[in-house]
DNA sequence: GTGGTCTAGACCACA
DNA sequence: GTGGTCTAGACCACT
């Protein structure tokens, strides 16, 4: 399981959502896999039962879970269908980074260089 | 100037800080070029000179700018000293992007292309 | 017989209460044919009989089946004396519909011509 | 502004989405006007704040209202684009309202009557 | 002042 | 047992 940073400027119930999308992408849940229950999570990582509820509904809008009620939350099928809008938001991430690194002083060479590695690694 | 975008999750200031940094990186602004006063730059958005204050403050923080009292705030130069852990958090950024692309369905491939083309064009 | 959708957020129960009374009203069932005792249904629909029995309780409150003890469940006789309240309700849940439909944009021939030829077919 | 049956079916948090939607609707509340703050209506109603956050939240993600944080909440204009998932939704309600009522009882003809004044009055 | 998040603890319907 | 909803009351960042 993932931990929680207490500190950080990102609020708990987010940093839940990215540790569960995390495993989900690394494969550590697979498809129509059982997450653990609201109140189990909430017991192990000491945090109230409706931060994990709000984590739940957030993954659940997003399309990474669902939910049956009354036998737990369980991991959606990877969409066949690529959303446009989604894979757009992440490659305007990726490019505000990569100006961000530019401004920084890291030339355009040194930079492809890392991230063609991470790419073929997988984003590892 | 940029567009603020009240509708946005972003809070105001936030969108400010980007703004000028977007500014600063494209060139608009060059090193030690004068920032707009609080008060215009207030004037011009429509927004609480409060609001502009705290972007600037982060700014300064951030090291995009300084501010000399009583003249105004004036782009910084760009850091010759490369700060390690900051690059190491735009990496991971690209790295946590590039990994739900590839579980979104996207190829090595398609990412590599188009994540190449956006480094060849300095992040745009 | 129907289908369930353990994702949907339909519960179980109110599930099979709506596929029943779908299969009375299209005839599949007849008045006073037996229903498929709670065990076949259990088995057949992979369900926990307890949910079956709420679901025949809750078609029997609303008059669409009745029970007879130690022989089973029966479909009624269309009601001949028509309930207003249960009629205005569900005239109610047509205008605000509709009411919504013309406020996204729709126009009032448009939604005529739909619904219209959907009262015509019955109802599909 | 609107009732709460605290007795119905329905959550109260629903109750209050669908209340304001039938404001905005019916035109009590106009293209980005503001709403009123969660903590007044909290009071108005006698709800618990986060419960109206709650249908706050819900009516800004089927993009009825949008949010600024530190300002309020705002009603977004009346979207150009039609959704298609949305009024097919909608339309479903329809028809299901339509089979019960042939069900129980009432001729295409009556149904279609009523139905055709509906429209015709805009949903009232 | 606004909305956003969180805790603590409770009750409900559903399986 | 599960998730879904609600209350009460608190603190925070933003405007």
């Amino acid at each position: 399981m993932f931990q929680l940073d207490l500190k950080s400027k990102k609020s708990i119930y987010e940093q839940i959502v990215d540790g569960i999308k995390a495993m989900i992408i690394s494969g550590e849940y697979s498809a129509d896999e059982k997450l653990p229950s609201v109140r189990d999570l909430s017991a192990q990582l000491t945090v109230n039962p409706n931060t994990i509820q709000k984590a739940f509904k957030a993954l659940e809008q997003q399309g990474w879970i669902y939910t049956v009620t009354g036998r737990g939350c369980f991991v959606s099928e990877s969409a066949k269908t690529i959303d446009r809008a989604q894979t757009a938001h992440l490659f305007d991430n990726i490019a505000n980074s990569v100006k961000e690194l530019l401004y920084l002083g890291l030339s355009i060479e040194e930079i492809q260089k890392i991230v063609d590695d991470m790419i073929m690694k997988g984003g590892n």
